[in-house]
RNA sequence: GGCCCAUUCGUCUAUCGGUUAGGACGCCAGGUUUUCAUCCUGGAAAGAGGAGUUCGACUCUCCUAUGGGCUACCA
């Protein structure tokens, strides 16, 4: 059997589309469920809209996300180059071939007149019903077309579709597709506009040199799967044609359509792997790993977004999503974004983390807001922090009360938890206190639950008039935590000042 | 407009002719807790509509509706 070629084909227009994450991650859990090759090809025929770092960009993303590449730009390897606009002599070869053989045709019909022709025809397609009325080598006589052409006259070529005969595609996720081949257009293969080929021909022709076994790619493709078919065949290679899957999409959370930058904005999450900035505009997107979330948990949550194992397992890591991983588990509608579970995913991640690892990502948030802190104490920190967290970043306000002693008292905590009789009571904690040698957690919270079973003070009372006094709020970890963690002399301070603050 | 694809709780989905239609996110309630959060338990919540096929349809077929995609010298 022939080992299982895939590849992650993007343009190099901008930031790679979490949509476009999600058709990479497939295609390289395919490759690996198979042990085959994942190959990185990036397809820059559209000189327009060619973006000045946004390859880098793509090989950046899919190397945070864990998504690696065997084969193909940044990579090398045997079929290259791996870039389109470095393979232009390749394609002409093979324009060329579909020329000489009558399986495409030259037109030189300009993009104004064809402008014209649309406003004036409605629906106007150039097909088999209209190509003898347009100016391409197959209308004009043979001298008119050699004088075009010698005159140096830009043409483009043309597939030349012939009519009624239906196509079928077989897709690995929609099964058979058939689509009747008057309803096609003869599409252009070579632009004039930038001398280069176009998607359609760029595409079967790499995938057919690079030994590609298997086409994975968005649903947005599969209209024009039929011509890909019908190229295969004129080129000779239907025998070897790689086997097809298109993906449902990616939907926007809300209302219609499918996921756009735009959508990222709207709803405050990000859509692109990586932050990114417009080069032309130096305009910021938000990126997934920016925002605090682990590679890992993008990963699950995109694996599970179209995709599903069968079973009610929801947290996989990347091995068990590659063993596990079928083209025939694939759904086969749109899934619309649901951003609140990926934050879900990323607060499950984050909870299977060490603290070590948690408290490293944390110091530079400290060390932002000018918090010195001892390593030791942040991991502890952090083991106390972090399940009543989503990302790393939403600790600081968490935890902030370890390192800062409040400012202010909530408000409605005081009117509710500070009685006239708390002065007196807190003072006495303070005394209490003051007489414990060993300030642990543990110890600490002994003494004082003994002090108050003896007095029989109300439990309630004099914790949450404590919590007041040490956080400012009636929120926060576990008190004897807090106190062990900040000591026993800034406690006592605390209290003091609450003491003296709301008296 | 034409063509193609799709349609199970609000969302992601399981089910591959016979199920009390399951799970997860979110939501609500209760419990644990000195507080908040976490956590635990429970709850509400779905087969677009209509015809067939069949002893029996969420599951197969057709129609309609709805959603999505494509319809460039963009990918």
């Amino acid at each position: 059997m022939t080992k299982v070629r895939v590849r992650f084909a993007p343009s190099p227009t901008g930031a790679l589309h979490i949509g476009g994450v999600r058709t990479a991650l497939y295609n390289y859990l395919f490759a690996r469920h198979h042990g085959g090759d994942m190959l990185l090809r990036i397809e820059d025929t559209d000189s327009n809209r060619f973006v000045p770092g946004a390859e880098a960009y793509i090989i950046e993303s899919l190397r945070w996300l864990g998504i690696e590449i065997d084969e193909g730009v940044g990579k090398g390897g045997n079929y290259a180059p791996y870039r389109q606009s470095e393979r232009k002599d390749i394609y002409l070869e093979y324009v060329q071939q579909l020329l000489d053989a009558g399986l495409a045709y030259r037109a030189f019909d300009t993009p104004e007149q064809l402008e014209a022709k649309r406003n004036e025809v409605k629906n106007f397609q150039y097909d088999a019903s209209t190509r003898l009325l347009m100016q391409n080598s197959l209308s004009l006589p043979k001298e008119e077309v050699n004088r075009r052409i010698t005159a140096g006259e830009a043409f483009v070529v043309r597939i030349k579709i012939e009519p009624n005969e239906n196509i079928t595609v077989h897709d690995l996720i929609r099964g058979d597709v058939v689509v009747n081949s008057s309803i096609l257009d003869d599409k252009v293969l070579w632009k004039s506009a930038d001398g280069l080929p176009t998607y359609h021909l760029a595409n079967i022709v790499d995938d057919h040199l690079m030994r590609i076994t298997h086409v994975i790619r968005g649903e947005e493709w599969l209209p024009s799967a039929p011509l890909h078919v019908l190229l295969y065949r004129y080129l000779g290679w239907a025998d070897t044609m790689p086997q097809f899957a298109h993906l449902p999409l990616l939907l926007k959370p809300e209302g219609n359509g499918k996921l756009s930058k735009r959508d990222g904005d709207k709803f405050g999450f990000p859509v692109f792997p990586i932050e990114w900035t417009d080069p032309a505009t130096g305009e910021k997107s938000s990126g997934y790993r920016e925002s605090g979330y682990f590679p890992e948990a993008v990963v699950n949550f995109l694996a599970l977004l179209g995709w599903n194992a069968g079973t009610e397992q929801e947290i996989f890591s990347m091995q068990e999503l590659i063993s596990l991983f079928s083209l025939e588990k694939v759904s086969k509608s749109g899934a619309k974004f649901d951003y609140e579970k990926g934050k879900w995913f990323n607060h499950q991640y984050l909870q299977m983390k060490s603290d070590e690892e948690i408290a490293d990502l944390f110091l530079p948030i400290l060390k932002d807001k000018n918090i010195s802190a001892d390593k030791k104490v942040v991991v502890k920190i952090a083991g106390l922090v972090k399940e009543r967290v989503n990302f790393v970043s939403e600790m600081w306000a968490q935890s902030s009360f370890f390192f800062l002693a409040p400012t202010a008292y909530d408000e409605k905590a005081v009117q509710k938890r500070w009685k006239a009789e708390t002065p007196a009571l807190m003072q006495e904690l303070i005394t209490v206190l003051e007489s414990i040698t060993d300030f642990s957690a543990h110890n600490t919270e002994e003494t004082v639950k003994a002090w108050i079973a003896k007095h029989e003070y109300n439990m309630g009372a004099v914790m949450n008039a404590f919590r007041l006094s040490l956080v400012g709020e009636l929120k926060g970890a576990h008190l004897f935590d807090i106190t062990e963690i900040i000591g026993k002399s800034e406690t006592i301070s605390r209290l003091k000042k609450a003491i003296e603050k709301l008296t």
